[in-house]
DNA sequence: GCGACAG
DNA sequence: ATCTTGTCGC
């Protein structure tokens, strides 16, 4: 018998709101919190959605790098219209479809999966980072360059300081600071992976830029892709 | 009821 | 998300 593939089967969207929200109530008891040793990852994925200014057409980017070098090891994209709308809180019916794609095409299995977006740190804690992550039974954690629900204090200064984030009594993530003196981003996690280690795992993934290199390499290429369309 | 609301 | 140049600061 043939292993599991990384990336499950895709099913019809969900027609409405309604549908999605009710997915979205059976996929988060699947949601797992394990600790996770940033320092034991070895390939990590960054991932992006670029989208066209005119037509619906977007392209999705799946880029694999080296937690280690942040060299990049491997990259997929996959273009695609949306097929479900943009709505706060079903962010993921959007997105997550064509991400799937482009992971599918990596020959590579990242370790962990980094989303431009949140995970727990969601009105029913269920971010695009918990979608993905419960879909490929993966680690995933999301990294927001604003925050969605919930409030922080401002973090310290300097880089690595960071915030709880805390929503209805409920610590969904952090605001962290990936550079001196910038706006911190908001991490939270996605799935098999705690918030240590998305915190540590960021920072050893930012550098020195504000976001994640992975991410970064995610954007740039869904950009440069979209480009030449 | 009103405003706010990841990308 | 996207439409958009230069400019200030390290």
């Amino acid at each position: 018998m043939p292993a599991r593939p990384l990336v499950p089967a895709a099913g019809p969207p969900p027609a409405g709101a309604e549908e999605a929200r009710a997915e979205q109530a059976r996929l988060a008891p699947l949601v797992r919190t394990d600790p996770l040793d940033p320092d034991r990852v070895g390939l990590v994925a960054g991932l992006d959605v670029t989208y066209a200014p005119g037509d619906d057409r977007l392209v999705a980017a799946a880029v694999v790098l080296d937690a280690g070098t942040l060299e990049v090891v491997e990259s997929a994209t996959a273009v695609a219209r949306p097929a479900f709308p943009y709505v706060p809180g079903l962010f993921a019916f959007r997105e997550v479809p064509p991400l799937l794609d482009a992971i599918g095409r990596l020959r590579t299995a990242p370790d962990v999966f980094v989303c431009d977006g949140f995970g727990l740190a969601h009105p029913r804690r269920f971010g695009l980072a918990c979608h993905l992550g419960v879909l490929l039974d993966r680690p995933a954690l999301g990294v927001g360059k604003s925050p969605f629900v919930g409030s922080a204090e401002p973090p310290g200064e300097r880089r690595g300081s960071w915030s709880p984030l805390v929503d209805g009594g409920d610590v969904v993530g952090r605001a962290l600071r990936t550079r001196d003196g910038v706006k911190p981003v908001y991490v939270s996690v996605g799935h098999r992976i705690d918030l240590d280690g998305a915190t540590g795992l960021v920072l050893r993934l930012a550098p020195s830029y504000r976001l994640p290199e992975p991410i970064r390499r995610a954007d740039r290429l869904s950009r440069d892709v979209l480009r030449g369309l």
